[in-house]
DNA sequence: TTGTACGCGTTATCAT
DNA sequence: ATGATAACGCGTACAA
């Protein structure tokens, strides 16, 4: 069933049909009603690989991730896939499962089959992501690259101000010994959040440096922050009276931690996070959080992919930093000067 | 960068680069290692939109889900995309948001877009199911259809079998008034569980239909069964002594709504489970709870449409019902004799 | 307004 | 072992 079928059966030439379908050129009204009877009595679909050859153009875009399960990707998905599909274009998904070399290949596969442009979020080799960029659209999110080469956007959140204004939210209730589990420090996302963490500690004179017993780089997933948990809390004695937990799932593994060993949130321990609503808000506990809105990350990442898809000019390479939003739960116990002063000493 | 450069540069024709790049049909050794050298040196990558209009094949399959934020659906997502990666294929994803109409439309536009095969996740449109199996291979779990017009594979679970074990071990345990928070009605994946249910209560002579006020039909996402909760248990007096949750999604709502209202469990309420072991045991509490393999399941999945896929037969039907394992928590609290007998009267 | 014909970049058939 | 060439199905410049 192609477009030959059509044009025979409507006694048209195919270029006349090619029109119709694309509402392309100009076409007599009648002959249009003509073949559009036909086209529907014959059930034509045309051959989107076809087309593509001609236009080159795939209406496919690429979304490539560390690792699908990880809910911050899924919900940054979801809300790609809502715009995507209301400018009728579809995605790939590929995950790279942390591993260099698949994200390379996964790179050289996304350019040899002529997607039209990629989300890459939280991808690492720079040399892949500009050979990538040479010749499709590219947007980042999760790690950004620095190597003026790259021409494309990045979003996220910010990074710096959310964990800073966490941070000071310990502070000013009178936690000094402020822990932080944090992801691979190969990410933007990661040195951001620990930046701000340690700038915020440092407006009290306290210098925290990469290599400090508060400091864990975990690999944002669930596994890490439970082992993370268990590093820094085993010993009840030394730990720390608070944590800040950069990401949604590490913070569900230091939860199944503190739970396995009593330990309880806020009085043994005080917690805050960064995350998604969706998922913080259905834990059994009310977390003191920032929330980082996927939602609107996710339009951004998709409008901007879209438009440098569109407009084919190299657009200059934008940074967009998205506000996160404090939210107070029940996770803080505020430490009474005694306290207070007990743990400073 | 096309064939023709390389063949040029190479001083052979388009068809021995062609041999080269697809190591098929004979060529000289002393040629191959020429052919190869300049398509190093040009770093010549084929296009694979034109290989596909030629050869009709994409490589591509489709996922089709209700949501994508759906843990159920992520997990065998990445179990599927593994097997792929191995072959070579890749995925397309689709999320119909359940809206029927929208579901529609992404198939009619699968079929369109040329994707070697589907792997369908609780899809309901049966005429377009059918629609789109006239023209690929396709798969499906969550959601069977009987329709003979329909030749395809359907895995899943055995999901009776997972609710029936889970309710005996409730009435094991003495309890008798127990309520399920199921998934979508249309869904064979929510009518197996029901009846697993169902027959279990059954063999004590209890008859329970599906507008007994102990039965509620969710959406099988976290504030279904949050929703499912608040009206199951609001009423202390009357509330089950039980609940089966048919997933894990709905589980993390009626968590929620327990530790809001302050319902210990298992001491006030005992509860049971069907779903994922990376999300179960990552919880704040081990619940009692039947395992879906997930990892498994995909494999299985994509094999299957793999198979179908490869060997362009059109083979019968197959049906898979992977087991399901029991995994024994502390969220169920034996009923003395005389609690339960209290209940029963 | 409509039709003819070429080309997109491959693969595959058939000669040589 | 290799080369010339015809498809694959569509879009589009150009001609009519």
């Amino acid at each position: 069933m192609t477009i030959k079928d059509v044009a025979a059966k409507a006694g048209v030439s195919v270029a006349t049909v090619s029109r119709v379908m694309n509402a392309s050129g100009t076409v007599n009204p009648e002959t249009e009603k003509l073949v559009q009877s036909v086209i529907d009595e014959l059930e034509y679909s045309p051959n989107g690989i076809a087309s593509s050859l001609k236009t080159d153009r795939t209406h496919i875009i690429g979304y490539v991730v560390t690792d699908i399960r990880n809910t911050v990707f899924t919900f940054l998905m979801a809300a790609i896939q809502n715009v995507l599909w209301e400018y009728n274009y579809s995605m790939m998904l590929f995950s790279t499962n942390g591993d260099p070399d698949k994200e390379a290949s996964i790179l050289r596969f996304i350019s040899m089959q002529k997607i039209d442009g990629a989300i890459l979020n939280s991808c690492t080799n720079t040399q892949s992501i500009i050979q990538l960029n040479k010749k499709i659209p590219v947007v980042l999110t999760g790690n950004d690259i620095s190597d003026p080469n790259f021409i494309g956007d990045f979003v996220d959140s910010d990074n710096h101000a959310a964990s800073y204004m966490l941070t000071s939210n310990l502070l000013s209730n009178g936690h000094r010994k402020i822990g932080i589990i944090n992801g691979p420090n190969n990410l933007v996302v990661s040195r951001e959040r620990f930046r701000g963490y340690q700038d915020a500690m440092a407006v009290l004179g306290m210098t925290i440096n990469i290599d400090n017993p508060l400091v864990y780089e975990g690999s944002f997933d669930v596994s890490s922050g439970y082992l993370a948990a268990k590093k820094m809390l085993s010993s009840a004695s030394m730990r720390p009276t608070a944590l800040l937990v950069t990401n949604n799932e590490m913070m569900k593994g230091v939860l199944k931690y503190c739970s396995e060993q009593q330990i309880k949130i806020p009085d043994d321990l005080s917690v805050v996070t960064i995350g998604n609503r969706h998922e913080l808000d259905y834990l059994y506990i009310s977390p003191t959080y920032m929330e980082t809105n996927l939602e609107e990350m996710g339009e951004r990442l998709a409008r901007l992919i879209l438009e440098r898809i569109e407009t084919k000019k190299r657009l200059p390479k934008r940074i967009f930093k998205l506000p996160a939003f404090f939210h107070d739960g029940n996770t803080v116990k505020p430490l009474t000067p005694i306290e207070a002063n007990t743990i400073i000493s």
